[in-house]
DNA sequence: CTGTCTGCAAAGGTTTTGCAAGGTA
DNA sequence: TACCTTGCAAAACCTTTGCAGACAG
């Protein structure tokens, strides 16, 4: 993944590049799928022992607006991922695991928008229950 | 709406017919648009002094089971609402209204679920700037 | 009767706040 | 230098928990 290519989305809309936000970044790039902003505290504390979970928030939050992540809420919390292509993603209803499900949802953004709306971004969250539960028994 | 069919929802699942959760229905079906536990506490408390949120809590899980609502996050809350048939949920990014919008959804269920997903619910959330956030510059 | 539900109070988890000090551009 | 960002600590939210007593079926 390319770190200079993203600090220089941060630069678009005069955020300061600190050495914070390059953990945090960096951080994103290793990580392959759905994280919370305590997984990026707990990883990025060790190598910047300073850091604070209000850090965290705050640059979550910058760099979701520079279009670096995106977000979503799901099981109480808020999950971030670097998957901008439109997908779904699937949420357990058992056990709360989330993954990638392709999906096409440009036409539903493109739809929206043609009502007026302006539209920034869509989740599609699909609940169900996963392989692993199911043959479980876990799904109710 | 018809409570009477609601309350029989409940008793499928052995769920107990009680006085709150007769009021929390109440409730519902008084209620045009999107809700969350606080709503229902603050509005259900006023008929029946002894309710907890606790209690409001319990019962919007077991009715949402049942069948009679259908729920999603955003803002950093649940969301509950009487919509039942497959649409978008728009969120404001900077008022945090949040509406209706159709879009049929049942086609992307049935893609999902092709895939070997036990789907039981989609949440199709929007989110961008209300037109009222537009025209005021809110727009960011 | 029996198992479920409620009220209560406390705790748990997530996110935000305000402010002073520090750092980036 | 001027403004933005950080660290800190506390608070604000939202939701869940455990338990004893009450109640529906």
């Amino acid at each position: 993944m390319e770190t200079t290519l993203q600090i220089e989305g941060l630069r678009k809309y005069n955020f300061k590049i600190t050495p914070q936000r390059i953990r945090v970044i960096e951080f994103i790039n290793n990580y392959p799928g759905h994280f919370t902003a305590e997984d990026v505290y707990k990883t990025v504390v060790k190598t910047e022992p300073s850091i604070t979970v209000a850090t965290v928030y705050n640059i979550l939050k910058v760099i979701t607006k520079s279009g670096i992540l995106t977000s979503f809420e799901a099981n109480g919390t808020t999950w971030y991922e670097t998957n901008l292509e439109p997908h779904a993603n699937f949420v357990c209803l058992s056990c709360g695991m989330i993954e990638d499900v392709a999906e096409d949802t440009s036409k539903i953004s493109d739809s929206i928008a043609s009502k007026g709306y302006t539209v920034r971004n869509v989740d599609l969250i699909v609940r169900g229950y996963c392989d692993k539960c199911v043959r479980s028994g876990k799904a109710i």
